[in-house]
Order: C-alpha cells, then sequence, then structure tokens
DNA sequence: TCGTTCGTATAGTAGACACTAAACACTCGA
DNA sequence: TCGAGTGTTTAGTGTCTACTATACGAACGA
C-alpha cells in the first residue's frame, strides 16, 4: 500500500507518463526540481507540501482532494472548516463514516438544500 | 484573536485554574514539562501536539475536537475518515460550511438513518 | 529567615519536514 | 562518436516542530 502502483509517487509518475512528460519538465511545471520529484515518484522521499501536490493535480487535470488524500493530507481549506465547527463536523464525520458515496450524494444535496432555504 | 482570552493558551490557563492545579502538578498531569506549559499558556509557544491537547482536554473533561481545533489542528481521526472518502467528504464540507448547529444536527441524524438503514 | 511553592526567563536540542545542487550512467538519433 | 536527452545517486541544507533542563525572582507560611 505505499510501493504499489497504487501509491503516490507511482500514481503521480502514472500522470506523468500517460501524456509523455519528461521528468525535469514535469518538475518545472509543478515548481520543483528534477532530483526531488524523481525520488517522490519512486516513494523514496515522502509526497510534497500541499502545494505541490496541488499543482501536480492541476497540472494534470486530477482532483486536488483525491490526490491529496493520497499524500495523506487534508487540505488547509477542508481543515479550516472543521475548525470553525469542530464539535458539529467531527459528530457528523463519525456518523458519516462508512456510507457509500451515493449516501454521501444525497446528504450533500440535502445540505445544499438546506443552505438555499437560509436566503429565505 | 491570538493572545485574548479565548486563546489556547488562554483557555488552557483558565480551564487549570479553575479546579485551583498549580502548573507543575498539571504538567505532570498531562505529561509534559512545567516550563513548556507556561509557554503554552501565554502563548509564546505554539499549541502542543495532538496527544497532549487530548491529555488536556480529558484531564479537564473538555471535548477533544473543540481543544484541537482551538490549537489549530483536526484529529488524526477526522483527518483519516475524510482520507477515506475525499472527494465525497470534500465536497460534503464545501455544501455544509456555513450551516448552523442546528441544521448540521439534522444532517447528522440523516447520517445515523442511513447508515442504520444499511444493516437492514 | 528558612523552606517551599508559585510562575517565568534563558538557552538549548533531537528529529522531522521539505526540499536542492551537482554529478552520474544510460540510451538513442544524427 | 558525440551530444542531447532520459532518469538516478549522493550528499547535503535551512527551517520548523515539539519539546526539555536549569536557574531565577517573588510570595507565603511556619
Amino acid at each position: 500500500m505505499s510501493n504499489d502502483d497504487s501509491s503516490f509517487g507511482a500514481t503521480v509518475r502514472r500522470l506523468r507518463n500517460e501524456k509523455d512528460i519528461g521528468l525535469r519538465k514535469f518538475a518545472q511545471m509543478v515548481g520543483m526540481s528534477p532530483t526531488y520529484l524523481s525520488k517522490v515518484e519512486r516513494d523514496e522521499f515522502a509526497p510534497p507540501a500541499e502545494d505541490k501536490v496541488r499543482a501536480i493535480a492541476d497540472a494534470r487535470g486530477q482532483d486536488a482532494d483525491e490526490l491529496l488524500a493520497l499524500a495523506g493530507r487534508v487540505s488547509a481549506e477542508l481543515a479550516d472548516i472543521i475548525k470553525r465547527h469542530p464539535r458539529e463536523m467531527a459528530t457528523f464525520l463519525r456518523a458519516a463514516n462508512g456510507l457509500s458515496a451515493e449516501e454521501m450524494q444525497r446528504l450533500v444535496e440535502e445540505a445544499r438544500r438546506l443552505k438555499k432555504e437560509e436566503g429565505t
């Protein structure tokens, strides 16, 4: 679960190779040294900081939250949302843990509905 | 918002003084040096690591998630939940951001209801 | 006034985090 | 065969995190 092809490094390498971008070029695109990127891609170094992970996701049109999760991180933006309502969000996350994507989708819609009602 | 009486440090000091516990004793209770605790309480040092924050919350019967939030942290447990379903949770958190405690409570109940149905 | 307890100031540290530069070995087209 | 490109190895570095030990000055009780 760390050196196979679903690891962060392997994923980045696959993403990069899909478009035949060289290591040096991609490193420049995302703002890091080729050396570092090489090590990161082989999981020899831990995943980089949030901004680099985002840059990688952006460069390849991937979902940033997902790539961040693979990097073992939670975006600062989401952390901030939780910090604003820690008890409520903590309770919710524990309650929602394990629900399927469809069920989560229902809750998202419910949340949006509640929010819209506020503007009434 | 950092040196007033709602800061992490000031909160810990208040919590400690409420029961007239000395700095040295409390430091020992939560497993840190008195020196460090003193600085933390005056916000001269940043809040400690998650386990210490939890120890403080436990020692004074406070909500750990809330104290962690005040410490600018999100518990590793919650981060893990998000990492398991990053897209869904990220979407939800953004959608739910700004809802009131009551509205969040409704979503928690909905989540619990959905989960119960699964066992059917 | 001595001993104890209080909080504080000073000065440091081990270890992790997030990287970088330079040099290297290999391959491949011209 | 050479030079231009590929990825990799070696050997670091500066900054931050999360603390600690020792020593200090003030107050208080016996």
